[in-house]
DNA sequence: GCCTAAGTGCTTTTT
DNA sequence: GCACTTAGGC
């Protein structure tokens, strides 16, 4: 339903109201959490082009993730009408993606490439190092992909990398940068680095063609600013830099990407990079209650570099947040359950959210849930599209698309089992090399293969098929149907279900786009992580997800687990200042998820990564202050700490370690959580602490 | 070239 | 704990 723009100023604050109004020119909107900053964003793309007659099309808004980019589109056609279409409305990548395609020639590609995602971007420097027989223990290639990836968003070309050389590993980075950079040329390929940099080097390179785009899009918004990278940065300057009608949105707080190159300090200079930029603070939280904002302001404030700004909120105080220390993992999560299935009498499921600081912590809670048959689904992990038959797929459907695409070629080649090895694969590789073309280029002149007739064959075939016809004819023709068929194991039955589900994707993907080709198809897939299984069902169903996906995402109930040291703040991040502050921040995000309540659970003993761990609660915890939470006290405590006096306790040499099992007769399973010279403090989870020193004798090690 | 077994390393967050 | 790599036998 379409809201006329004056109706939705009224629900719009005064500051609120100043943003929409703002006339042209850059402005700097910094929207706390809870903020109502989307709305603002929304009545402003209303009012450009419904009060001021601005042509849809002129208007570009970025945002970060695809869900958020789905949603704000959503909203503005739901203000505006159908013509909200013509927007541009997207991702920095995907907007990047649309420049490269018009304009493929200038850069040196051809029409039918394809973009390789971070796994194959592995793959490949993997390749490299090999080809250049390069010890990988030695030289790691995460790391190195990591500097090749934090090169290119700062834009630091390989010309630029070579003279920054100054020690064994980066004179290895730099050369296989080269190559990877070159490599990617001869497969007519590009990587999501370069969907960002590649419009870039256009710009720098034809001016005219910039000009173009800057009367395209004369007005520009850029949400989340705070996580734009250099050259996130560079390009939503470059586009605005005629009309300067650059407004961007975000919140210094929730900048949580910088191990991905995002500079928050873009937001914190846009003052200085737009001498006549007009600031407007968005500090009215319509979230959260009062005791979740001031648990978040009190854990935030604990962080030196930030705009000074402050939430504050109207609404009622609420529920005293809940911390409950559990014995482990499978403990934690059972207290979830237990909690979840008593909210679920008052409260929709999909109210509910699970939040872990890592991926690998989902699993104990997905087995919680699992077992007591509540209805969850995982947002973020395992992608789909990253499993293995579906990439075996994919590197078909790019292969036959972009014959030039030696990463995928080298995926599928002998799979299935075509009886080619090592030895050719190799040969192929260096051939193409050595006369800069592609593996398939090579195979086309001479070789004597039948994949090479097998491709060709696919390709003419694929022609004539729609999408998803098109996949049936290579599931068929490459074998890979009967090779699953005929294995008779669950893996196999699984993988083809996946090939079925991948299938129904497909043709979605074509009703909805009407007519949809393998080109926009494989570049959608490349750009979106996961598919959104939602339309499977509509049954309400808890949350399980990263702190890192749920921004800009909001529940009434919001469990966090894992609040230990090492966990959250996680591990590789407490040593330096920067990396401590970022966690931090991303406290602080999760915090202000939540409308209602908050419950921080922790865990004394950990089994991640087959290692058991204790951990101390995180600090987190302590820098919220103490009459906003609920602690373990004996009413609804999880678990008991009890000191014991050693003399007392053995007789004999039970050798105890942190972290061991015990057991006592009387008060059950039990935890070593620490041990120093005279005392042993056991954690269980019965209560009644009191007598347990004069039974001390019947605990055993387990 | 293929298969299996054993060994190794690695585990933050995502477009 | 698991995925991926490697070595060695066929």
């Amino acid at each position: 339903m379409e809201v006329g723009v004056n109706m939705m100023l009224d629900y719009l604050n005064d500051k609120q109201k100043e943003a929409v109004l703002q006339k042209d020119g850059p402005l700097l909107i910094l929207a706390g959490a809870g903020s109502g900053k989307t709305s603002v964003l929304t009545a402003k793309v209303a009012y450009l082009i419904k009060e001021r007659g601005i042509n849809p099309k002129n208007i570009v808004a970025i945002t970060f993730t695809n869900k958020a980019a789905k949603e704000m589109k959503q909203r503005i056609i739901n203000e505006v009408g159908s013509i909200g279409y013509d927007i541009q409305i997207s991702t920095f990548h995907s907007f990047g993606l649309r420049i490269i395609k018009e304009n493929y020639e200038k850069l040196g590609y051809q029409k039918n490439f394809t973009i390789i995602d971070s796994d194959d971007s592995l793959t490949l420097i993997k390749k490299i190092l090999k080809d250049m027989s390069i010890d990988a223990t030695r030289y790691n290639p995460k790391f190195i992909k990591s500097q090749i990836s934090s090169a290119k968003n700062e834009m630091v070309t390989p010309e630029k990398y070579s003279k920054l050389v100054n020690d064994d590993i980066s004179d290895i980075t730099y050369k296989v940068y080269k190559k990877y950079q070159d490599t990617l040329l001869r497969n007519n390929s590009l990587d999501f680095d370069d969907l960002l940099v590649m419009p870039i080097e256009l710009f720098v390179k034809h001016p005219g063609v910039l000009q173009q785009y800057q009367e395209i899009f004369k007005y520009v918004f850029i949400d989340e600013y705070q996580d734009t990278n250099e050259a996130q940065y560079i390009l939503s300057k470059m586009i605005s830099a005629k009309y300067k009608n650059i407004c961007v949105v975000g919140d210094d707080s929730q900048s949580i990407y910088s191990w991905r190159g995002a500079n928050f300090k873009n937001i914190l200079n846009f003052e200085k990079d737009y001498k006549d930029a007009k600031v407007i603070l968005l500090e009215q939280n319509y979230r959260c209650t009062k005791t979740i904002l001031d648990a978040a302001n009190s854990v935030i404030k604990n962080n030196v570099q930030k705009k000074d700004k402050k939430l504050w909120t109207n609404n009622e105080k609420g529920e005293k947040i809940k911390y409950v220390r559990a014995l482990d993992e499978k403990d934690e999560a059972s207290f979830v359950v237990k909690e979840v299935q008593r909210l679920k009498e008052e409260t929709s499921l999909d109210e509910i959210a699970v939040l872990y600081r890592t991926n690998a912590q989902s699993r104990a809670i997905e087995e919680g849930f699992l077992n007591s048959n509540i209805p969850y689904k995982i947002v973020g992990a395992y992608a789909f599209y990253s499993r293995k038959e579906i990439k075996d797929l994919l590197a078909y459907l790019k292969l036959i698309y972009n014959q030039k695409d030696d990463v995928s070629l080298i995926r599928i080649i002998n799979y299935p089992k075509r009886k080619i090895g090592a030895k050719t694969i190799d040969n192929l590789s260096m051939d193409a090399v050595l006369n800069g073309t592609s593996m398939f280029d090579v195979i086309k002149s001479g070789k004597e293969l039948e994949f090479k007739n097998l491709i060709l064959k696919m390709k003419e075939k694929s022609d004539t098929l729609s999408l998803t016809e098109t996949i049936d004819m290579v599931l068929d023709e490459s074998g890979i149907r009967k090779e699953l068929e005929s294995e008779h194991t669950l893996e196999a039955d699984i993988r083809l279900e996946n090939l079925n589900e991948f299938k129904s994707i497909t043709k979605t993907f074509e009703e909805e786009s009407g007519i949809a080709s393998l080109e926009d198809f494989l570049n959608e897939v490349s750009l979106v992580s996961d598919v959104n299984d939602e339309k499977n069902d509509d049954l309400p169903k808890v949350t399980l997800m990263t702190i890192h996906s749920v921004k800009g995402l909001e529940f009434k109930y919001v469990f966090i687990v894992g609040m230990e040291e090492n966990i959250f703040p996680h591990i590789n991040s407490v040593e330096e200042k920067d990396g401590l502050e970022e966690e931090r921040r991303l406290c602080y995000v999760a915090l202000t998820r939540a409308k209602k309540k908050i419950y921080l659970i922790n865990a004394l003993r950990r089994t991640l990564f087959g290692r058991t761990s204790v951990n101390m609660p995180s600090r987190f915890i302590t820098e919220i202050d103490k009459e906003l939470i609920e602690m373990n006290e004996k009413k609804n405590i999880s678990v008991n700490e009890i000191k014991i006096d050693k003399s007392k306790m053995f007789n004999d040499d039970n050798n105890l370690k942190v972290g061991d099992n015990v057991i006592h007769d009387k008060y059950g399973p039990g935890v070593v959580v620490m041990i120093d010279e005279s005392i042993v403090a056991i954690a269980f989870k019965s209560q009644g602490i009191k007598k347990l020193m004069k039974n001390h004798k019947s605990i055993k090690k387990v």
